[in-house]
DNA sequence: GTAGCTGCAAAATTTTTGCAGGCGA
DNA sequence: TCGCCTGCAAAAATTTTGCAGCTAC
């Protein structure tokens, strides 16, 4: 298990709740596409490992995961994806085209950040814009 | 009906396709909402006028128009939502509080658009990003 | 030991599909 | 008239829930 998994056993314990097998292995199947992914991909993952695992503790660990702020949804191309938080927060580049996901830095948005604070009293969050376009193959 | 209401009847006949009035009703809901709307109000709107309607009718009446280029579908805070497609491309801020939905037009965005292009070959779409985060009111 | 978590199965919800009949062009 | 489109109902797919038993702590 890498670094930030075992972190996040510990922060886990720390706020009362248990470290169960199927949330460690949840994790680590979401871990292991090292982008995001989707539900079924990690049940799959899971299933490799574990068949016993049911497919609603999978739904009820996401929602767990999720409370706990450890593990982050977002809306790409009407697919719902999971991916842990980082320390770094980062936004998506996503073709339309060949599916291709790219992480940006929440540098590269700093000046929209800024814009959108002054022109229209807006803060943005800074974690999982998804920024839908083509890339460099498929335009 | 709008004028640009009338537009897509043209274009609809106009592809070889039948103007219905489910599909006037179902485009007149999508308008109605001035900014965007989600599935179960396009037929709940839609029942108060026309009860036999179904809501079948909606899902591929709604596959229809987005294949038609006439309207848009994109994920909002997880729920798929749409709209029709207007002559000006803009994008849409949404509160994660409130729940708020402002449209901004794209010349906002310009600046980022660049800076993808040359930063990271990426040409974005110029229409529906949705950008997440908190309005004045929540803060 | 005990309460939180899981597996299982059933229920609830959402979306798709086949088909006969209706209606727009 | 012709065949695209719709209503209906059933099927399929997805997500949620109740509950008994297990297990992390």
């Amino acid at each position: 298990m890498s670094h930030h998994l075992r972190d996040y056993a510990a922060l886990m314990r720390a706020r009362g709740f248990r470290v169960t097998p199927q949330r460690q292995m949840i994790l680590e199947a979401i871990d292991d596409s090292h982008c995001h992914t989707s539900l079924d991909e990690i049940y799959e993952r899971v299933q490799a490992k574990a068949p016993a695992v049911n497919r609603a503790t999978v739904y009820r660990t996401l929602d767990f995961l999720c409370e706990q702020r450890i593990v982050a949804s977002a809306d790409i191309g009407g697919r719902k994806t999971y991916e842990i938080v980082g320390d770094e927060p980062h936004h998506h580049l996503v073709c339309r085209a060949c599916g291709m996901v790219k992480q940006i830095d929440h540098e590269a948005l700093h000046v929209l950040s800024k814009a959108l604070e002054q022109e229209q009293e807006f803060t943005m969050d800074m974690d999982h814009l998804v920024i839908v376009g083509w890339c460099k193959e498929c335009v």
